[in-house]
DNA sequence: AAAACGGACAACCGCTTCGCG
DNA sequence: TCGCGAAGCGGTTGTCCGTTT
């Protein structure tokens, strides 16, 4: 690997920008604009690529670009938005005037991350985290685990493999579920907005897919909560041996692109920005997150981004 | 004082998406 | 509908600089 030479082998500059390559970049943009950026770099005397030139002028030069530490405020948005798309930064940055998503990119790997994994919470799941793999050890009896070891071919364990972790993550939830409600006490609401969201992350109990009129809406009846049943009998035992409706990454389509409910405002580009730290967000799309294999799954536990980010006030707060 | 280390950030690479002929 | 070029985007890396030993 290593960094490329700082001339390519057209011979085309590349690294750090000298202060007259940027006056000339500026130059050309405040007067022409930059129109074509394959064709700029020739047009403007540099001797740079179109991409370097784009990157350079979007990231640094621009004269909107607000520089300097992030707020709270700030990182409160990037917490919450992340917490919906997930990596997404560009989209992140449209609802941070004067930040790059380059920035905000930077800002996330290098302090925001930090903190929630101090803080014990999953960077990518925005659940507080648990040791999933003790979890699983809990679940995979060693005897099995011997026995997926020795069994070929690996492409049928591995597949049998994913079933057990699905389940391992189906059980899972329902403790999580479990605990919320426990936690919340009389506090329904908090467990509900829970329950909600791992449900809605979750294949419907019955097998089918939820109405996408009622995901639109969501209220409690629409997803099952209010049935006389208590909520943790809703949801299905499933054991190993049984077969899954759908894989366990597969997300009802109710990702960003449907007004979950009033907490959320509606962008022309089609994000969400929640109004207040809560409710929780949506579940991600399928595109934007899924599981694919156990390492995946242990590191993104069973939330699926599906977890509200409650405790994001007291991150902050911190 | 100097070397080692680590954090922050600028910049690049390569894949994906979009728009147009 | 398809192919191609341009632009967008996210992941990764290199360098700078402050801090620690």
């Amino acid at each position: 690997m290593g960094r490329s030479p700082w001339c390519d082998e057209n011979g085309l500059r590349k690294g750090p920008w000298t202060p007259e390559e940027d006056k000339k970049l500026v130059k050309y943009i405040q007067k022409h604009g930059h129109g074509s950026w394959i064709a700029l770099p020739k047009l403007a005397g540099l001797n740079r690529c179109g991409k370097s030139c784009r990157f350079r002028w979007t990231n640094y030069l621009r004269p909107d670009i607000k520089r300097g530490k992030f707020s709270l405020e700030e990182e409160q948005i990037i917490l919450n938005l992340h917490s919906i798309l997930g990596n997404k930064w560009s989209r992140i940055a449209r609802h941070l005037p004067g930040r790059t998503d380059n920035e905000i990119k930077n800002f996330w790997n290098t302090q925001l991350k930090k903190k929630l994994i101090e803080m014990d919470i999953d960077p990518m799941t925005h659940c507080p985290r648990t040791d999933v793999l003790a979890t699983m050890a809990q679940l995979i009896p060693p005897a099995n685990l011997k026995e997926l070891m020795d069994r070929q071919p690996w492409e049928e364990e591995a597949v049998r493999l994913q079933e057990v972790i699905q389940s391992a993550k189906f059980q899972y939830i329902q403790n999580l579920v479990q605990s919320a409600m426990a936690m919340a006490g009389n506090s329904n609401n908090i467990a509900d907005m829970v329950a909600i969201n791992l449900l809605s992350s979750m294949p419907s109990p019955r097998g089918t897919l939820l109405d996408p009129s009622q995901l639109e809406n969501p209220t409690q009846s629409s997803l099952g909560l209010l049935d006389a049943q208590p909520l943790n009998d809703q949801i299905p035992h499933y054991t190993p041996s049984q077969d899954l409706p759908y894989p366990w990454d597969f997300m009802p389509p109710m990702g960003n692109e449907i007004n979950q409910d009033s907490n959320f405002t509606q962008l022309s580009d089609g994000d969400y920005t929640p109004k207040s730290p809560l409710p929780p967000p949506p579940p991600p799309t399928l595109g934007e997150r899924s599981i694919i294999n156990p390492a995946d799954a242990c590191s993104s536990s069973s939330c699926d981004g599906s977890c509200p980010p409650f405790w994001h006030d007291l991150f902050l707060a911190s």
